[in-house]
Order: structure tokens, then C-alpha cells, then sequence
DNA sequence: GGATAATTTGTTAGCGCTAACATTAGCGCT
DNA sequence: AGCGCTAATGTTAGCGCTAACAAATTATCC
């Protein structure tokens, strides 16, 4: 690194403190050093400073050298609040989940971090437990940062949560909604990144009434607020019964543990002495691994005595589900680029603020979101 | 809501803006009402406002009901960012972790951000895949947020992580490293909050010689820097070792699939003709899992042929790991308390903050964090 | 009742940075 | 040289809030 003005300081040690500094600071400085510190071993105005840390270009390279060894030297980091606050612009975007431990999400935030990477741009994380109470308290909270960005979970909010939404984006803070679509995407009132969940149940369904099951069954998750879970139920339902099939809902406690829930689901069905169907779709895999596993160690056959379908395409989908009479393996499913879907927000963010699409998260762009039915060995 | 100044307006609609702002407002400001609007409408000081909401207590009960009214005509949202400025606190906790996708860390920072709720603390997260280099990078980012504490992963650091790490500690941020512990703790710079993986792993072979295998392998992750599993390896190698059993190491690359690599690095060993391990240790209970599954439909019995030892305790470790000889089920493996990792590290940030434990977080305080062994069907 | 102490409110200045405008330096050109 | 022009830098003011101190108000007491 060049440093013209310094060449006699060998190292690139930190400078204790500027002088100046320790003798006249009011106990309200943090300490660290500031753009007029920089300003003045650079010997300019710490005007320049910012310019130069802003827009590199507009700095003529003699300067941008002072300036440039001055930064090294002082170690300086800028103060991102003073720079919002001045410049009324965060850097920070906003990601309200309802859940991290569950893996889906988890996922999306991935994605979401990793596009944000390169862009300047910091992520604040909240999540709401799949409470709507919750998520306006979070976005409230959150919005007291003058986030770049807020994206949210869903479509479903409650009414001050819209009204905050509203009251974002009309001051020109991009919302995204994910992992959810209206039907009528011209009704969205937000950007949103993601599918219609309904039509995922309907596909769901009419493939299993194509594999020539006519007795359905819906395990659902029992958290009353996961709405997509409930919508592709719906979804399900409905195409199945439009298509002639008769369709029973369960209803799993996942909170806990999805893979134990969807043992319980089948145990409890089992024992219920009541017809059983033929065919169950599956809120997401890790039910449908559970309630296969307790198939098989009941002597089931999957799919013979009973398909299965899920939901997400997780890992485990792919290592379970082996069918000994044919060989195969792996729990069909409905194939989700949850990954993506984080990618693909923190895309539409960028775009809004009219920002490049950093690194290499340009390859993903084209990464369709539409669920695709993954045909495996669980019919 | 007593509204004592404004009873005359029936509603509490928000007020359109102040007329003061849209005429005069230069375009630095962002539309939202400040301090200062509410306290115009209240007749009294921003100050007074600002007390008001840090220090219900100390402002009349008649000026604060004036306020309160005041508050909510105005719909009025603190900016953080100013705040920070001029007190020179922020209001962030800052973590940073090596990956979202995988639940190992997603369940922590669950853990933090439950235990954060209600303390008025919002959570900044980065994550750095398993990176040195994107760790400082990412410590460098949002140290610029000026947190109140920061949490990272860990106890290796760059040179100018670990620069940074003392900076902030010095200037009075708490720095919490967690997930891991030196052995002598007194040496510990920073406040961390974790366990001794050589130890666990010196638990896990012991636990394996002890059942009487003397042929062990451990399967590694192959992430360069996942420190933690190579040290569980190393203390896994060196405790056999020491009981005079043989130990053979392997390594599986999990970025992709951990399952499949769990199945890969079965596979692989036992199509390598060399003599196999009786017992295999790994680094997690995917691989585990994995390994589990390819050795079933391989037709080894396990534990009888092989046996296996995970690590984390992750639902899916209950779920398989059927024994059809003793008709019991589960991997051994170590249970380890992701979540309360989380919640501990933000207790520690609390604590540190002199800020009261809050909501339900103080029921965890107790939750020892000394992984345990569970001995399931897999020995 | 008036002095004293407590409580409540106001004033001033500044946190660190950047928008907007003002100024100066640098350059080619006639 | 002196003109105009652009490029580079400086000046001023203020973002919204709070620390520190000052002033005003109320309560307390002899």
C-alpha cells in the first residue's frame, strides 16, 4: 500500500489515539477514530474523506493516496449511524422470518445473506414464532432502524403490520413478501417472491388422482398460524375433491418434532380402526419421513399399502423412502427452492434500490421459483 | 387512551404531517414525524418526549398523559440511528456464525434471538460459510453498527479478527465466543460460551473402547475450517489412542448434503477391501445418519457389524438407528444444546449490559452446557 | 412566609456524517 | 496572458436524538 506522507511510520500499527482526541473529548466520542481525524492526518477536509470513501473516483489519486494511508493508519471504520442519519439512507435490510431452527427458513436467510454479500448491505433478523403479533412487534422494532428494506414472511399480516408495510413503502423502503403469491399477482400490493401454495396442494392432489388413489388423506401442521401449510391443504382438498377423491385432514403437532409428529400422525391413524387412505400428502418431508418410517417398522409397504407424498425436498427426502419390491428410493415430493427464494428477495431488493446485483448471485436469477412435483419412490 | 389536549378529535388517525415539515422540510428528511413533532403537539420539549419514553417516571403524570396522547396522533417511531448517535449506545447485538442453511447454528441463533426478545435488543447476523477471512470481514462490517455486544463462532479468529475483537472489547463492547471453550478457561479473552470439543471427543472414544471396540474410525468433516470437528477429532484420535485401540480417519465433504456424504464415506470404506473400522465416531449426526442408512440397506447389522456414534442429538438421530435384534431404536450419539448455546450467549450479552434477564430466558440459565452422552441402539 | 430541597422542564451543544452549495485549482485554448 | 471551463476541494448547515447543565416549578420544613 502507497503511503506518500507517512514513509517514515514502518508499520501499519494503529495510532494510539489522535491526540486530540484523549485531551478534549467530551465522554459522548466512543473512542474510535472519526473522518476528521483521517481528514487531518490526510491534510484535507473530512468532506474528501467521505468522498473518497463514497466515490472513489471523484478524488484526484494524490489526494486519494493521503487519504488512502491516513485510513490504514487510523484504522478508521465509519460510523454507519452518523452516515444514515445524515444521509437519511440505511444500509441495512430488514428479514422477518417466523422460525430459524426449522431448516426452511434457515435456508432462505442463507440466501438471502449470501446475495447481500458485496452489496454494502447489512441483514437485521427477526423472527416471529408464527405469531402475527409477533411479527408487527418485530416490524415495528425493526423499522425504527430506517431499514433499506424490509422483507417479510407471507401474505397474511395483521392490521398494523399492513399498515406499517404500507407506511414503509410509501416512503419509498422496498417491501418484499416471501415465500407466498397471490393468485392474481396484479392484487399484490407488495413485491413477493414465491408460489401460490393452493395450487401446490392442487398439484399435489390431482398427481396422487392420477396415480389412481382415490382416498386421501391431508397431514397438516397444527401451528394455526403457519397459513401456507393450511392453504396447500386447502389447495389439496379441494382439487381432490374436484377430481371425484375423498380427502380426510390430520392435523400434526410439529412444534416440537416434526419426524416424531409424523409417526404419531400414522400411529394415531392407525389405531383409529377406521378406514385408512390410501394416499397421504404431507405439510412438509420431515412429517412424511416420520410417518414412513413408522410405516415401514409396522410392516407397511410404501407405496403399496399406503403412498406417500411430501413437501420441501429436504435432504432426508432423498435417503429414505426405499421400496424393496422395486428398489427405488426416496420420498416423492414437492421439490421447493427454498434457497433460492431468499435469493431471489434479496435480488428483487437490490434491484429496487437500484443497486448492482452483486457477486456471483447473478447466476441464480434464472432459477425458477415454481414448484416442481419430485416423482421417487413414495408415489 | 386519555387524550386530555386533544379530545376534541375523535379518532387517533395518524396526523397527515405536520405542517411545519412539508413546507420547509429540505429533502434530507424522511417523512416521519420526529421528537420534535410530538412534542409541538404535546406543548412541551423534545426533551421531555425523549425522558418520556426512555424514563416513563420522571415526567409528570399530567405531561405524560399529554404526551402519550401526543404520541400516538403522531404515530410516532423512534429513529434508532440518532439515538445511537447521540448517546452513543446502540441498541444491536451483532452475531456472527459460520452457516443458516445447517440447524446446528440456525437453533442457536434462534436461541439468541428468543432470549434478545424484549430486552430491546435487535439482532444483526452475518454469516461467513466457514470462512476466516469472511469472518473478519463480516466483524469488520458490523462492528460499523457499533453493537452493544458481539457474539461470534468460535475460538479461532484472523489476526484481524481477533484485532478487531480487542477493540471492541477494549472500548467496552462484551465479545462472546461461543459453541467452543479453551481448555483452561482462565486463559479465555473473551467470555465464551461452548464446550471443549477435544474433550467430547475424547468422550466419545472412550465411551467406544469402553464397549469394547478397538477398532475405531472417525469421520471428519471436510470443511477445512470447521475447527470444531477436527478438534472433536483429534481428542477422538489421541483418547484412543491412549486406550491402546487403532483409529483411522476419514474425511466426508458435507457442504453439499451431509446425508449423502455420510452414505459416500460408507460406501467408500467398504468398497476400499481394506479392513473396517468396529466402531465409527463422526462429526455430526447427519453423517451419521447417513452412514446408518447405507449400512442397513447393505445388509450390516448394526451395531453388531458396526457400530455408530454421532454427534449433536438432532431429532432425525431418534427417529432411525433400529436395532432388529433388540427392537431398539436411535443413534448413540452426543447430545449437545444448540439452542441453549444461543440463549446462554445472549445471557452472557445481558449480563454483561446490566440488562435484567427477560422474558421466559431465565428458565434456560440452568441448562448446563456439558454435552452428554446417549447411548441409543447404535452403541 | 420564606428558605431549602426536591422535582420537573428547558437550553445548549454536539454525536459523526453527508447534501447542497461555494470556492479554488488545473487545464486547454485563443 | 487571460479567458472559460471542468475537476477537485472546502464551507455550511443539519439529520434526530440525548448528555449535561440551567432554569423553573412545586413540595417541604422550620
Amino acid at each position: 500500500m502507497i503511503n506518500p506522507i507517512n514513509s517514515s511510520e514502518s508499520s501499519i500499527e494503529l495510532v494510539p489515539l489522535p491526540a486530540s482526541l484523549s485531551a478534549d473529548s467530551s465522554n459522548r466520542r466512543h473512542g474510535r477514530s472519526t473522518l476528521a481525524d483521517v481528514a487531518k492526518l490526510a491534510g484535507v477536509t473530512s468532506m474528501t474523506v467521505s468522498r473518497y470513501l463514497r466515490m472513489p473516483d471523484s478524488v484526484a489519486p494524490k489526494t486519494a493516496h493521503k487519504i488512502q494511508a491516513a485510513l490504514s493508519t487510523t484504522a478508521y471504520r465509519p460510523n454507519k449511524q452518523a452516515g444514515l442519519l445524515a444521509s437519511g439512507r440505511s444500509q441495512i435490510v430488514a428479514a422477518i422470518v417466523p422460525n430459524l431452527g426449522n431448516s426452511i427458513f434457515a435456508e432462505t436467510v442463507q440466501g438471502i445473506s449470501d446475495t447481500l454479500r458485496g452489496s454494502g448491505l447489512e441483514l437485521l433478523l427477526a423472527s416471529t414464532n408464527y405469531s402475527l403479533e409477533r411479527e408487527e412487534e418485530q416490524i415495528r422494532a425493526v423499522l425504527g432502524w430506517a431499514p433499506a428494506a424490509l422483507i417479510v414472511t407471507g401474505r397474511t399480516h395483521s392490521a398494523g403490520a399492513l399498515a406499517l408495510m404500507r407506511q414503509a413503502k410509501a416512503s419509498g423502503t422496498p417491501v418484499v413478501e416471501m415465500w407466498d403469491k397471490s393468485h392474481k399477482s396484479a392484487s399484490a400490493e407488495f413485491t413477493q417472491v414465491g408460489f401460490n401454495h393452493s395450487a401446490v396442494g392442487a398439484l399435489m392432489a390431482t398427481h396422487l388422482v392420477k396415480r389412481g388413489y382415490t382416498h386421501l388423506g391431508y397431514v397438516d401442521s397444527a401451528v394455526a398460524q403457519d397459513f401456507r401449510a393450511h392453504e396447500r391443504g386447502e389447495g389439496f382438498a379441494n382439487a381432490a375433491r374436484a377430481a371425484g377423491a375423498q380427502v380426510q385432514v390430520i392435523r400434526a403437532d410439529i412444534s416440537d418434532d416434526p419426524l416424531r409428529a409424523g409417526r404419531q400422525a400414522l400411529r394415531a391413524l392407525v389405531l383409529s380402526g377406521q378406514i385408512l387412505p390410501r394416499a397421504l400428502a404431507f405439510a412438509n418431508d420431515q412429517l412424511c419421513a416420520g410417518a414412513w418410517l413408522e410405516a415401514s417398522e409396522r410392516g407397511m409397504r410404501v407405496p403399496h399399502d399406503m403412498a406417500m407424498l411430501g413437501f420441501g425436498d429436504f435432504p432426508l427426502s432423498r435417503e429414505l423412502g426405499l421400496d424393496a419390491s422395486t428398489g427405488l428410493r426416496g420420498l416423492s415430493t414437492v421439490q421447493v427452492q427454498r434457497g433460492s427464494i431468499g435469493v431471489h428477495s434479496a435480488q428483487a431488493v437490490l434491484r429496487a434500490l437500484g443497486l448492482p446485483l452483486a457477486n456471483a448471485a447473478s447466476h441464480a436469477a434464472t432459477t425458477a421459483l415454481v414448484p416442481m412435483l419430485v416423482q421417487r419412490a413414495t408415489d
